[in-house]
DNA sequence: AAAGAGACTGTAAACGTTTACTGCGTGTGC
DNA sequence: GCACACGCAGTAAACGTTTACAGTCTCTTT
C-alpha cells in the first residue's frame, strides 16, 4: 500500500511537464510523441487519478447523497434502488444516510453540505420543520426533496399523492360493497399519518358515508402494533367489513389479528394496506395494496438532481406521482381457486 | 449559493493568520483572546469546514464504500443495514456501489480505490475470480471482503457457513420424519449455488439417507422460477415430503406451487427456506429458513475495517458467522390454531 | 536590567490536480 | 528572408486545508 504514482512520477518518468501529463489524461490536443510517452509512463506506473485533488481543484465531487430515515424501509428502499442506477449512469457516487427520523441528523446533514463533500443531496425527510426551511434556504448545494414543501421553497421537490392513493383504495372498497370501512393509521403528527387520515375522511365524505371515530384507531407503523390497533378496533366495532391500513406492515398485522379471531378476509372483512412493498405480494392472502409510487419518485428525483447539476440555475420543479392500486386477494380474493381464503370451518370461536 | 467562506476569509474577519485560523478549528492550544476572534468570526460567516481540501492535504477522507451486487437483496439490505451504524458512530460516511454481480463493475470499484475517495471498501462478491485476487493484492486501501477467499489473501474476510446452514435445515427435516428432502437450488456456477448443493448432498450422506438426482431442481435465485422448478421437482417426484430451497425467494415460489397442486404445507411438504429474510416471516404458513447472519456479517466486516483503519497494519484476520435455523410453521406448523395450514378440502385435482 | 524560557503567532510549504499565461519552434505568406 | 501565426509545452498559480519552522512578545529568573 505505497503510496501511488502522481503527475508528477508521470512528468518525470515520461520526461514532460505535469501540465502535459495532466492534458494527456484530460484528452486536451497534444502531440502524438507527448501522448504516447505520457500514457507508456502512466500504463507502467499504475497510475489512477487522485478523485480527493482532482474534486478540490475542480470543485465538483462527482457524488451525491441520499439521506432518508431507515433504509430497512421498503419505501425508502425503493427510492433508494432507483436512484442508484440514475446517478451511477450519470457518473455521481451515491453517499448514503441514514437519519433515523431524527431531525436534528437530518438538519445535520443539510449542514454538512457545506463542507462539500457532495455535489448535491436527495433527501426524503419524515416530517419538513421550520429549521428545515431555513436550512434549505441556505445549503451550499442543490437539493432535492421528496415529500412535500411548501411554495416557494427553493428546491426540487418530487411528492406522492397519498389523498388520491387513500381514495383509490376506499372507492375500491365501496364498490365491493363495503360500508364500514374501518381506518388504522400510524401517529397523526408525521407528516405520512395526517394525511393518510384526513385522505380517509374526506374519500368517506365522496362516497356519503359517514365517518365514525370508532372507525379509527391509531397505532405506530408496525406490525405487531398495527395487529393490536386492529384489535382494538375489532373489539369496538366488530361489525367493521373493511380496513384501511396506513401502510403494508399494519395490514399484515391486521391479517395476523383477523386470522386469530377467526374472520375471513376478504369474506368478513377485506384489507387494504399502503406503499405496495415486497410483502404485499408475498402475504397470504396477498395483499392489495396503494402504491405510492416509490420507486418512480426516486427516479424523478434523482432525475432532477442530474439535470440541475448538469444545467445549472433554472426554476425549481416540483413533480407529482401519481398513486396506483394493486388490487389483490385481501379484497378480491379473486385469485385462482387454492388462492381463495382458508374455509370458516376452521376459526376459533 | 454563493462561494462559501474559507479560513482565509475568517482570518481576514478576525485579524489573524489562516494558521492560527487552523489551529483554533482544531483545538490546538491557542490564547483564549484569538480562540473567541476567530470563534466570533467563523460563526458570523456560518463556516464550515471544506472536507475536500481537509482530506488532500491529512490523506483521509473519513468515507468508507459497500460494494454488493444489488441492494434490492434482503441478505445484502441486511448487511447494509448494519454496517451504516457502525461507520456513522466510528465517523466514517458510506458510499454504496451496486455491481449488478457484473465482475467487470466488481474490478471497477477496486480499481477506483486508487482514486483514493475512500479510506476503505467492503465488498461482498458473488464469486472470487483470478482477476478479483490479483487487484485485492494489489489494492490501495484496506479491504474487507464478505465471502470465502483463499488462504493468504492479504484482506480481512467474513464468511458465512452454508454448509452447516444447509445441514441445519435438513436435519430439522429429518427430525420430523421427512425421508424424501428435494433441493431447489439457483445455478450452480454461483458460491452460494455450489456451496448449497455441496451441503445438501453431505447433509443426506451425514444422514445416511441416499443422494438421488431426480430429488434435485436447478432454477435461479427468484420467485416465478423457483416455483417452475418446484413445479417439475413434484412432477418428477410426486412422492417429496420436504423441500430444501437455497433461498426464501424459492421458497415462495414452492409454496406458491405446492398451493395450486393442493398440497398442504408442512402437512403434505414441509419448506425449508435460507437467509431469513423480512419475508420468511411475512408469508402464510410462515417460513422455516436458514439464517446465514447476513447481519452479523455486516457488523463484522464493518468492525474489522474500521478496527483496521484505526490501528493500521495488523495480520489479516478471518471472521466466521455460524448459521441459525428459524423454525416456523412451514415445517412445523405449530403454531397457534388459525395459523395451521388451510384444511384439506379445498384442493385443486 | 539582561538573558533565557515559554507561549503564541505568522510565514510558507505541501497535499495532487487543473489551467492561464508565456515562450519556443516551425511553417506560411509576402 | 522576414514577420507573423500557430501548435505545443512548460512555468506557476490556484483550489482550502494542515503543519513545520521561525519569529515575536511577555514573563521569570538571576
Amino acid at each position: 500500500m505505497a503510496d501511488g504514482p502522481t503527475i508528477t512520477t508521470i512528468a518525470e518518468r515520461a520526461g514532460v511537464s505535469i501540465a502535459s501529463v495532466s492534458r494527456v489524461l484530460n484528452g486536451l490536443p497534444t502531440r502524438q510523441e507527448t501522448v504516447r510517452k505520457v500514457m507508456a509512463a502512466a500504463e507502467e506506473l499504475g497510475y489512477v487519478r487522485n478523485a480527493v485533488a482532482r474534486s478540490l481543484k475542480s470543485r465538483r465531487t462527482h457524488q451525491v447523497a441520499f439521506a432518508m430515515a431507515d433504509v430497512g424501509n421498503p419505501a425508502y428502499l425503493a427510492m433508494l434502488r432507483q436512484i442508484q442506477p440514475v446517478l451511477k449512469s450519470a457518473g455521481y457516487r451515491l453517499v448514503l444516510h441514514s437519519t433515523d427520523a431524527v431531525v436534528a441528523d437530518e438538519i445535520d446533514v443539510l449542514h454538512s453540505l457545506g463542507e462539500r463533500y457532495v455535489d448535491g443531496l436527495i433527501m426524503s425527510p419524515l416530517r419538513v420543520t421550520e429549521q428545515h426551511l431555513d436550512m434549505l434556504a441556505a445549503a451550499r448545494a442543490p437539493v432535492v426533496i421528496i415529500g412535500s414543501v411548501p411554495e416557494g421553497t427553493p428546491v426540487d421537490n418530487v411528492r406522492a399523492d397519498s389523498r388520491t392513493g387513500v381514495k383509490l383504495a376506499i372507492d375500491h372498497l365501496y364498490r365491493l360493497g363495503r360500508r364500514t370501512i374501518g381506518m388504522v393509521n400510524g401517529p397523526t403528527d408525521t407528516v405520512p399519518g395526517a394525511a393518510r387520515g384526513a385522505a380517509y375522511r374526506e374519500a368517506l365524505e365522496d362516497l356519503g358515508l359517514p365517518y365514525d371515530e370508532e372507525l379509527v384507531e391509531i397505532g405506530d407503523f408496525y406490525r405487531a402494533e398495527g395487529g393490536r390497533a386492529v384489535a382494538a378496533l375489532l373489539e369496538r366495532r366488530p361489525d367493521v367489513d373493511a380496513l384501511m391500513c396506513a401502510n403494508d406492515l399494519i395490514a399484515l398485522g391486521a391479517l395476523d389479528v383477523l386470522r386469530a379471531a377467526g374472520r375471513r378476509v376478504p369474506h368478513d372483512v377485506a384489507v387494504a394496506g399502503m406503499d405496495d412493498t415486497d410483502l404485499a405480494a408475498a402475504s397470504w392472502p396477498s395483499l392489495t395494496s396503494v402504491s405510492l409510487g416509490s420507486a418512480e419518485r426516486g427516479k424523478a428525483a434523482a432525475e432532477l438532481l442530474v439535470d440541475r447539476l448538469k444545467n445549472g440555475d433554472r426554476e425549481p420543479r416540483r413533480v407529482t406521482v401519481p398513486p396506483r392500486l394493486a388490487v389483490r386477494a385481501s379484497t378480491t380474493g379473486e385469485e385462482p381457486a387454492p388462492y381463495q381464503a382458508p374455509g370458516a370451518e376452521r376459526g376459533t370461536p
